[in-house]
DNA sequence: CGCGGGTTTCAAAACGTTTAGCCGGCATTT
DNA sequence: AAATGCCGGCTAAACGTTTTGAAACCCGCG
């Protein structure tokens, strides 16, 4: 029973190739390659043999040997500060689901917010031969090595919620400006005059337009940009912790907060300090997530449509590397703002974080908008 | 000065390969392999041309090609149900980081915890002849597909969080069972009796492993046992609010949640029913975040070591990919019990969420520990 | 001078695909 | 009956590495 015929059982484990499939049905390789990527015309009967064969050898094709023969790897390189930080998972699935949905696949590295770092990860991706590049740049310049990299190797490019003013690629950012100018107009509005800001580091392109928004609004709302109250933090907690200390000393009624983040440290310097959301001031945050729905006040927020920058930014990259090299490209996505508690317009919105329908996936359903 | 000599200045964009680089020095192929991979003896002379023309042609060596060569793609897979859940980043970070250290990159894929996805995921990371896999297996049973491709093809996996009983294959979990007897001892000796618990779903080993910590704990307290007091979620925020409303309709004077996002849907319900914690009753949750740190009253949980989970995982499996084929192992890594305020113990722990020195990147602290 | 032994270097064969170019039939056209 | 065109299939040359023998060279020793 286990050896009749000319029953070859892979014994050594080794995993069968295009040529032992041609071996089994008798054909040569270059038809077995038509029937795999299934070509245009094989023979009815030769095609059987080959899918039989294929079945019977557990054939399945290397991709490894595919991409070297057509120069293609099919995947896209994506570099993130840190997954880690929740800003990113669902940029990369936004990403990742584009990108698949087009037969490509995401090889995802950290920079940790470090030159050397991303400097290494571009470099491993391009050795990897990937078709081309999702950036999500890390704080600082682009060094004289990368932007030789970039300008040198002929794969597409795109930057993903950063941008360089005297580097012409295409990026695919968060419109930070009109955020930022609506959450300090809702503060505006709210009857606070004394309007704070903890900003994230200003070298990075999306903290500046925030910087920017914030005192266009107040400029529109005829309010003093007062210097003190804006402090500088680098969009992590515990910046946002001590930028909070820093802030609330100087007694602001209206605060605006750069990220998720800093917001968080910014609430634990809050109840630290004595004062008490919305009453002593109004807050309104960037980035949402559905864990805030736990905290009180809820929070009005600024919420970025980070499904979508990933996916945007995969399929222009995909375009690009299709081919397509037209002007560099400036995709804006608008963000939303979501009014709730904590600015003191108690508008109690039941259920904010529960329009899931019961059977839906979260990720889903926050990918979906 | 544009074309002096036979200098070719690669104007087509294409990239230098090893023979243009050898061409270039003047040495055979084998040369130049030599001195890319610093083997032993090369010349003085002969690496010093051949590394001058490396810098000038600026040849970067074709990992693609490699990896057909040597069989060996250097790079592992990991399929986890949905990056954007808020346990995995940190999971995956670890396998990452653990990963490249032994010169690995990952290639990761989502679930979305549905059982065909998961067998394509692991379709695509054969065919990219990955070397090994890390899997989070979804929700249910290995299908008999999915088996016979981890029998036939002869790479090593490694389970992730997931254990299953008949499948005698290595796994790296945290001690779910210890983790939940801690968390229930501890609702106990806060004085509860009428002890609930929202479950995961209990189809996944670490659910019914919760489970078995929970009931052994009651046990030990002298406690009975109450069907109507356990009930499933599925670790999805909506199962957590549809959850807690079923449970807190039978007052419980004690929870113990099995994961963080339905914690987030119990502590909706919780509000909604006008119920105060810890008042009304004693809160335990598994898994521990950053964020939670603004929420109040402060939560006591069950930390997970995410991060090691990961890495330790990754080792495993490079060390089985080295070669090393002795028994399967389990590893169970112990949990901690972070002791706040949602028992009722008002242990006020200053400063918890702000144990960061200033400088200290908060991806890096908490991957730390 | 011849020869073993150790470097240093090489040419060529893998690795598993794709694909350009070719060729033998068969049907259709002249 | 010969020329034309197409279909179905094949051979062989890429793709960019690693690696296996083996050749060339140098050394000193008998």
């Amino acid at each position: 029973m286990s050896s009749s015929k000319h029953n070859k059982p892979k014994q050594t484990g080794k995993v069968a190739s295009i040529s032992d499939v041609a071996r089994e049905s008798g054909v040569s390789i270059f038809t077995v390659s038509a029937v795999v990527n299934n070509k245009s015309h094989v023979g009815k009967n030769l095609r059987e043999r080959v899918e039989n064969a294929i079945r019977k050898l557990n054939y399945r094709p290397n991709l490894i040997a595919r991409s070297l023969s057509k120069q293609k790897t099919q995947t896209i390189g994506m570099i993130v500060p840190d997954i880690v930080n929740p800003f990113f998972p669902m940029v990369v699935r936004g990403a990742e689901d584009a990108a698949r949905k087009q037969g490509y696949n995401l090889l995802l590295c950290n920079s940790d917010d470090s030159l050397p770092k991303e400097e290494a990860a571009v470099e491993l991706l391009l050795s990897k031969r990937v078709d081309g590049i999702l950036l999500t740049k890390a704080a600082g310049d682009f060094s004289p090595s990368l932007r030789q990299m970039i300008q040198e190797v002929n794969i597409p490019f795109v930057l993903v919620m950063r941008t360089y003013a005297d580097l012409t690629k295409d990026a695919v950012v968060s419109d930070d400006y009109q955020g930022a100018y609506e959450a300090v107009c809702h503060l505006a509005r709210s009857g606070r005059s004394r309007i704070g800001l903890i900003s994230g580091p200003l070298k990075i392109s999306n903290a500046k337009e925030r910087w920017r928004g914030f005192r266009a609004a107040l400029e529109e709302q005829n309010l003093p940009y007062q210097p003190e109250l804006v402090v500088e933090g680098d969009y992590r907690i515990e910046s946002g912790f001590r930028a909070g200390h820093a802030l609330l000393s100087h007694r602001p009624d209206g605060i605006y907060v750069a990220n998720h983040l800093m917001t968080i440290g910014l609430l634990q310097a809050t109840e630290e300090m004595g004062l008490r959301c919305p009453e002593d001031f109004g807050l309104v945050s960037f980035d949402d997530y559905p864990w805030l729905g736990v905290f009180r006040p809820r929070l009005t927020t600024v919420e970025l449509p980070k499904y979508q920058l990933g996916s945007e930014a995969a399929e222009l990259l995909i375009q690009r590397i299709g081919g397509d090299d037209g002007k560099p490209v400036l995709k804006k996505l608008l963000p939303e703002l979501r009014i709730r508690e904590s600015c003191g317009f108690a508008q109690f919105v039941s259920g904010d974080h529960r329009r899931l329908k019961p059977s839906e996936p979260i990720s889903d359903s926050l990918a979906k908008k």
